[in-house]
DNA sequence: CTGAAAGCGCTTACAG
DNA sequence: CTGAAAGCGCTTACAG
């Protein structure tokens, strides 16, 4: 009572408050603003708007601004698992950095692969005038971008569009699978290089989402042999990895591998887990790496910091992925492409030349 | 120009459409699409109007809801580092499972701590008139909620605030040390238990972000002492990490200790990257895991799996604090408090008995 | 150079 | 039970 004037529930300040203030119209007020110098307003207006800006601590309603423009500023990321899982989400954080350079917020939401669940949030993230969405999937993979998302920019992160269209951004599998056979050769290695981390028979996926084929598999291998021919020689076998690449079946396929009685001496792993196991399979049976055995792998995890020595391993580019799809979004070119991001070598002792001698 | 009716931009259809369609009021279709039956309208109209927009593909412009009712069914995730690094992810999954089941949306940004950035992202979130937001920390300290939050529901997830206020979801670290010494007590170790992880003399926090001191760490050695104390022992010493609580260092903590002439039978390790570096300082020295020294951290990460043996290790329980933070922003009971959210001992093979003999 | 007016698509008292 | 009207806070032709 004895103050007054602070009401419990401020009224937020307005641009009719502004223009009040300023003593202009609400028009001259809005184009100052918003900043728009082709509307030749004085110096002086400009400044008085300013001030009363200023003074009143005005913010804009950028709901309102919403509803009259139909731009919100803002851009989803709709994935399968990215925005919650550990794996990937490096990529959240390339989006980020070049949404945030352009005053854009991101709605993160996960569908799990569901589709019925899919449908719901894009309504909804539609139904809230998002700018844009970047269509991102945890691994490597072909998708089918949903028809309700026709009128809106998209850029695929981390997969491709099934109907060959859109803007893509993936990883440079193909080369990065050179590169991992490259290392090799260059260590001096020649034959007996197996690769680890083929699918059971009949098998297109792992565990999580059995029909989801990983696009990395192909390009890795396809990389890896043809490096290999290119230097005259080849893999002498793959060895399957069942159900998902984990460190535990990463284990039992190299445990596997030395039970057969074959003497491996590099391995090509799928990703860093089964090239752990591998490390523990290979310790179990006393052989050690890299004098005995060398070890290279894919994605560029902590985990390969945790081996022992620490693995060598061509990493995953997801920050540099999430800032190109973010930075691609507001690219006027339309036309479908795909940019293949490089995948950097993260040196770890696990690479040595072959032991010479039986 | 043969099949005419198709605009190249087709409107949206809008609740007007609606209306026509159905041969009612804009009102009358409002309030059934909104399903508020205390208008008693007739179960025919309600037939009518949702018949009508059904045929129509009616979806309502939620922008517009959103400036004329002023809640906007989002909520954003406010936070230093959790959205993007993958260490506390998991969070992010736990409040997206949780808003999802309540028809909201998540805006996720990171501020990398700096308080400028924060302030600008603030701003916007609020011009868009969000319901709620999540102030997250990647790892457990002590925050200033930003005075610009005063008027917005806000639900403290990791952290604690510095003004003792607020709503708070944070792990239950004391109880986790407490743990930890247990399952060593249970396996029977009593003497040359060490914990591995203080700060050097002088520090707070790691390299990232030097100011900010983890809670986990005087919470997870006031457990871990109190539980000793109980039991008639104490910690043969503490171990001092440098710079970050990583596997390098780690190594290099436990090398110095081995070094330093002590035989320690057991390491209470402040995470898994500490333990994991531990491993591998304990097998360098030609001592075993856990048949010479037992082992346990704490975090829960997929490192504790590459460990070898697996590491038994107190994981931080994100999922569900995600969860209860995004349950508690909607909650209307505003009262200051703070859930401390139990941490479940992932089970290892890095706990055994204490060697008898010398 | 400025100002009155329309309109983005909703919700919600209010009068009938 | 229904409908005409106001208003959320902006932007932007358009007339002066």
């Amino acid at each position: 009572m004895a103050s007054g004037k602070t009401p419990s529930s401020p009224r937020r300040v307005t641009l009719n408050h502004v223009a009040e203030r300023a003593g202009v119209s609400r028009s001259a007020a809005s184009f100052v603003m918003s900043g728009r110098t082709d509307q030749r307003l004085s110096a002086e207006v400009f400044a008085r708007v300013r001030a009363a800006a200023e003074e009143l601590g005005y913010t804009p309603n950028l709901t309102a601004k919403t509803l009259r423009t139909g731009r919100s500023g803002t851009v989803a990321l709709v994935s399968d698992f990215v925005s919650t899982t550990s794996f990937a989400s490096t990529m959240v954080r390339g989006a980020l950095e070049e949404l945030c350079q352009r005053d854009s917020l991101l709605f993160t939401v996960d569908t799990h692969g569901r589709e019925e669940l899919e449908s719901r949030l894009l309504d909804s993230l539609l139904a809230r005038n998002i700018d844009g969405v970047l269509y991102a999937s945890m691994f490597t993979r072909s998708v089918t971008v949903p028809p309700v998302l026709k009128d809106t920019p998209v850029v695929l992160l981390n997969c491709l569009s099934d109907d060959g269209g859109g803007i893509s951004v993936i990883p440079d599998e193909i080369s990065a699978g050179e590169d991992a056979a490259r290392l090799l050769l260059e260590a001096g290695h020649v034959r007996d290089i197996w690769f680890v981390g083929s699918m059971p028979p009949g098998q297109v996926g792992g565990t999580i989402w059995p029909p989801w084929a990983p696009l990395a598999l192909s390009e890795r291998r396809e990389g890896i042999e043809r490096a290999l021919r290119n230097a005259g020689t080849s893999l002498a076998g793959s060895v399957v990895v069942e159900e998902d690449w984990d460190i535990a079946n990463g284990r039992a396929a190299v445990a596997g591998l030395l039970a057969s009685g074959a003497r491996p001496r590099a391995l090509i792993c799928v990703n860093d887990a089964v090239a752990i196991g591998a490390g523990h399979a290979l310790r179990a049976a006393g052989l050690r790496v890299p004098d005995d055995v060398s070890l290279v792998s894919f994605d560029g995890t902590p985990l390969a910091q945790a081996g022992e020595p620490a693995l060598t391993t061509i990493a995953l580019p997801h920050l540099e992925m999430g800032r190109r799809a973010a930075s691609l979004l507001s690219d006027p070119d339309r036309t479908p492409r795909r940019l293949r991001i490089p995948m950097p070598v993260i040196p770890g002792g696990s690479i040595a030349g072959p032991r010479t001698g039986p």
